[in-house]
DNA sequence: AGCTGGTCGTTCAAATCTGAACAACAAGTA
DNA sequence: TACTTGTTGTTCAGATTTGAACGACCAGCT
């Protein structure tokens, strides 16, 4: 509180342009999936980390940190998934508190056919518009926040 | 549909570490501004924009556009942030359809008291872990992908 | 003036997220 | 064993967002 160090206009103009194309994308995103197969983009994240993990199942708790998302919301979104087929609920064995959320044949499938279009849209609006140098100071740069930010 | 174009891992880690970075930030950033003012992200986002406006003051839509917000979803806020006595509304002069959102003393006031606790989160997670090299390589880059979403 | 298409902001119901509270269980300690 | 501390997932009420529908208004044209 002592003296406030505020942005120049380089470090404002990143802030800036930053939040705007991340809210601006995600929007996108959740309408294109909304059009295609009537998920939302949580949801459609929550699809992908169970795709890629041993035995397509996790730990709600596992899953929730993942996808960055709130106990509450995974659980409301899992209980969504659930009702639609794509996703199981299974007690944990070696935890009787713990619940396992697995991927359901019909979630695989289902996943596998709205993949490209989505990606299609994370191709168009941003990594096809970035040289490959541009990836690589992305990904170190975001890995830098995220690492202090998981702390 | 015809062949997926699927990310290489370059890119899956760029767009993964981003999409993760985003949520988190954004997470952390509201945490911050609740408990230091009981203000969400949004409001913060238009107490800001309204103070850099000229007269304080921007269109409903206007505002919308720049906040990146859906129109009820601001409707929504201003009338929160009206009962908080931090903006007003007035009738367009030139437009009886328009409604301007306008800062009040109050407003400005509180934006300058929270904005050093605000901006200190932003530079604690991002802005400082980046060298000017690198915020100018996202600036770059997040407006390109800024530019083809307001299109 | 009358028409037409478009824009503006609001309203509403439904969906989703948040944070605190909670019961059940785990793991270690005395 | 009994106790204590921490974790797990759910529940609940409240806050917020979404998208469609709506009435009011603008601008250009005839």
């Amino acid at each position: 509180m002592t003296d406030t160090r505020w942005l120049d206009e380089t470090e404002m103009a990143a802030w800036r342009a930053f939040l705007s194309t991340s809210h601006l994308l995600e929007r996108r995103i959740e309408e294109q999936l909304k059009a295609a197969a009537g998920l939302t983009h949580a949801q459609y994240e929550i699809l992908v980390r169970l795709s890629g993990a041993p035995g397509r199942q996790m730990r709600m708790t596992e899953l929730a940190r993942g996808v960055v998302a709130s106990k509450s919301a995974l659980t409301y979104q899992i209980t969504q998934l659930e009702k639609a087929g794509l996703v199981e609920r299974t007690t944990c064995p070696s935890d009787d508190r713990g619940v396992l959320a697995v991927l359901t044949e019909t979630g695989m499938r289902c996943l596998e056919q709205i993949a490209p279009g989505h990606l299609e849209v994370v191709r168009r609006y941003l990594i096809d518009r970035l040289t490959r140098e541009e990836l690589e100071v992305l990904t170190a740069a975001m890995r830098r926040t995220e690492e202090a930010l998981r702390a």
